[in-house]
DNA sequence: TACAAAATTAAACAAGTGTTTAATTTAAAC
DNA sequence: GTTTAAATTAAACACTTGTTTAATTTTGTA
């Protein structure tokens, strides 16, 4: 196995193998399948990431380094709390749908019982994402403009699954919403499914019963 | 192959089936595997559903076959549109959350474009229950008790969407909320989760912006 | 008891899996 | 130009995959 840090060839695998694994999922996808789309030979991936497995956890890796990044910026920006939720949901939305396909193989794989392992850097990012969204909505409450009965680990889950389930539906929402080209879809995901999560939020956060 | 009709003994199959599907994913469980798990000859799964893609086809149909009809019931009640809404999530919980996993399997499997066959009992689930919805929340508008700028085709992702990313990020859940016991977990589904998604949604419909 | 259908089995099938090997080519350094 | 390391290759490795076969056992019926 060569140098750990990433050159042109390893990141050209990388993202064929994004490609493949969001689309036929991990275990559906085979090396080959891979080394035929990359056009490179089969042991080129073995040679460089040392095993499929690996080659997964370079993959999450190159892509979530900087989402934490962009979060903590934000935390730091001097923006009301309701606008800076609403740029963390624009935030996660514009970076999932960026990056090809593999927060839906995050999303999926890394959930099962047979991957716990390569968890790690995943559930660290995750922390910290929650982390800063508790700062921003605990700087809501104290400044009065946010209730304080929400419990903030479950605001996650609404914000990404609403996302990834429509993501995941892709076809039937196609097919619902008339989304027949794939600009349409993206353009639709952009404004209406944006909007309609930071709605959501928003209202959860400041809606008095 | 036999009758085409769920005996005894197909029934346990698919429930092993489900067991591993939701543990491992389709791809990641091999017949053998189920087969030990059920403690049969690896070839009555081939003699009894055909192939392995057609057993996972009989598993959805059989997990999905009465949740329509409950749906159709609700809607037939005497309720507030608001607690009719609330009963939906209920009842949508509940039933995902007594089905092992395949509705996890359901959520991910089915997106693949490798798969696109086994969708259309899926779709035309989908689309029963988003018309379920549908008169549920119009009827909300017309009496004046829901805002009519919602966008009905969102809604589900959002109830959905968050049972399953919770659901998916089990282990992270489980850590961040001290969740220790099976138990525990299933309480707070059971609860709080579902407490949360009907807040959430509330807001969502009534809140006035 | 005898017969036929259904259920079950072990074995084999061909194809695909991730990984390793050892040989060869390419590139860089001296 | 020679030497050394890196990159690339085809072939082989042992193993697993879903499915089928053909033989055997079990079950139900007349």
């Amino acid at each position: 196995m060569p140098n750990i840090e990433l050159n042109e060839k390893k990141i050209q695998i990388l993202e064929v193998a994004e490609k493949l694994f969001s689309e036929k999922g991990f275990e559906g996808t085979s090396i080959r399948n891979i080394a035929k789309e990359a056009k490179i030979n089969i042991a080129m991936v073995s040679y460089y990431f040392g095993s499929k497995e690996r080659l997964l956890e370079s993959l999450i890796i190159y892509r979530t380094s900087d989402l934490k990044l962009k979060l903590e910026n934000l935390l730091e920006e001097d923006l009301e709390p309701i606008d800076k939720v609403n740029k963390l949901i624009e935030l996660y939305i514009t970076k999932i749908n960026c990056n090809g396909g593999i927060f839906r193989i995050m999303h999926f794989e890394l959930t099962s019982k047979k991957r716990e392992k390569t968890l790690n850097h995943f559930t660290e990012l995750k922390k910290g994402n929650l982390k800063s969204l508790e700062s921003i909505i605990k700087e809501g409450q104290n400044k009065g403009v946010f209730r304080k009965d929400v419990i903030i680990p479950l605001i996650t889950p609404t914000i990404l699954g609403t996302f990834f389930h429509f993501h995941m539906n892709k076809i039937f929402f196609e097919n619902v919403l008339n989304l027949n080209t794939e600009t349409l879809y993206n353009d639709y995901i952009k404004t209406n499914l944006t909007k309609h999560i930071q709605q959501t939020i928003k209202a959860l956060l400041v809606y008095e019963n």
